[in-house]
DNA sequence: TAGTGGTCTAGACCACTTC
DNA sequence: AAGTGGTCTAGACCACTAT
């Protein structure tokens, strides 16, 4: 580590190196979701590196949110809490700018074959496996969102059988060794069909935003598609143009 | 500056200081849009600080893209170029992925009275000005936007006379001096009005995603309000969740 | 070749948390 | 008081750009 280590498609970094072997031992589970790491100094010693760069890789990291760093305290492997999901993955505002954490009722959960659309979206192979998720989401005990979740059946095995809990990347997290780092959303309005506005308490033709994403993992999978169609009558989907 | 200048309200690092007083220049157009700025070493010198310290003040800077920084070549001040707003602030992309910069063809500007709307979203004082543009916008020759912008008379004035261009930030940037640096956008669908419909060759009661964009200053003052109209089939708003 | 930003090091001290 | 991350410095060398 403590060469160069040239690399044939230009150059990389020592800190990015070292940034590339403390995410290993993330993905090996080596350090789960609330572990405290060890300090800076330690790190270095144990690489071979200086400190400073020990600690550019560790800035690298918390500003993707993989680590938390807390001044006095130490660093600590980011966990998927409720408030990371509030914030980092769920856009949804009451009109008075208040957040709130959605309520789940759990319509269906159904082991499929793949079409043509999961395939592509989760580049999956042919004849593939997955499993598809329904439920009605709640803002303040109003349903406003069916939801649509199309898993991969690899990825995660046995989904089918057990409780969905309402925070489901936890669960990933938790049971399937699987952290879902960042996404992807598309977003359309369309009008509700039958169905859906009778799950909503809605009406057939009324407007309604759909919300089209894509969760990638921490080693760069793609693990999770999820539609999301809501009614946008005292919510709204936020954006931070930054 | 060499002091640890400590403040009633917490502790202030250094390099937060020199962020300050470099942005102050770029506020005073000190340095204008395109500027190359002196070298690191030349700013440690001018601020009695260590190139260690201005380094850390322009990664900041650079990371809220108010600077650009290219190895070898120096430190620039960033410019509202068409690529940037179709990145930063352009979200509307088509369902092929392709990113267009939109065409525009105004149809009205009129200064009026700010609402009591307009000066909640502006924070304008009573009896305040502020002028309104309209303007239909088209994705590949397609007419799929109608945009009601609005703005204090008091930040851009004269700015009813005189052409319109496409890029409008670029205007507020070379006319007026304010540049845009961030924005906050809020996203509901809704239905069509019969006008809006003519406008953009669909049929009244159609779906649209209705996006609500607050712009803010450099200095943080709120701008610019507005309201863009979308047909959403064929394009999609992208939001990435990182 | 000269100048710029980018990386890496070593060491000092500060602010914050915990014991 | 001890340990952590956060700041600041000084200096060396590397990668990239322009001339």
């Amino acid at each position: 580590m403590a060469e160069p280590a040239p690399s044939a498609i230009g150059f990389l970094p020592l800190y990015r190196q070292v940034k590339d072997r403390l995410v290993q031992r993330l993905l090996s589970r080596d350090w789960p979701p609330g572990h405290l790491l060890p300090s800076e100094t330690e790190l270095a010693g144990e690489l071979g590196v200086s400190q400073g760069t020990v600690r550019k890789a560790l800035d690298e990291m918390a500003s993707e949110r993989l680590l938390v760093r807390r001044q006095g305290r130490g660093t600590f492997v980011a966990e998927h809490d409720e408030e990371r999901i509030l914030f980092q993955f769920f856009k949804l505002v009451a009109d008075d700018g208040a957040r709130v954490f959605p309520e789940s009722r759990v319509i269906s959960v159904t082991p499929a074959a793949a079409d043509a659309d999961d395939r592509l979206n989760l580049a999956l192979p042919e004849k593939a496996r997955i499993v598809r998720i329904r439920r009605i989401r709640s803002l303040g005990g109003r349903p406003v969102i069916v939801e649509t979740i199309t898993v991969p059946h690899s990825v995660f095995p046995g989904l089918e059988h057990g409780e969905i809990p309402n925070n489901i990347y936890g669960l990933y997290n938790a049971r399937f060794g699987v952290t879902v780092a960042r996404a992807q959303e598309k977003l359309k309005a369309v009008a509700l069909g039958a169905e859906d506005a009778g799950f909503l308490g809605a009406s057939a033709g009324d407007p309604a935003l759909i919300i089209d994403r894509l969760a990638i993992a921490l080693d760069g999978r793609p693990v999770e598609r999820r539609l999301s169609l809501c009614l946008t009558d005292g919510f709204h989907y936020l954006s931070d143009l930054t």
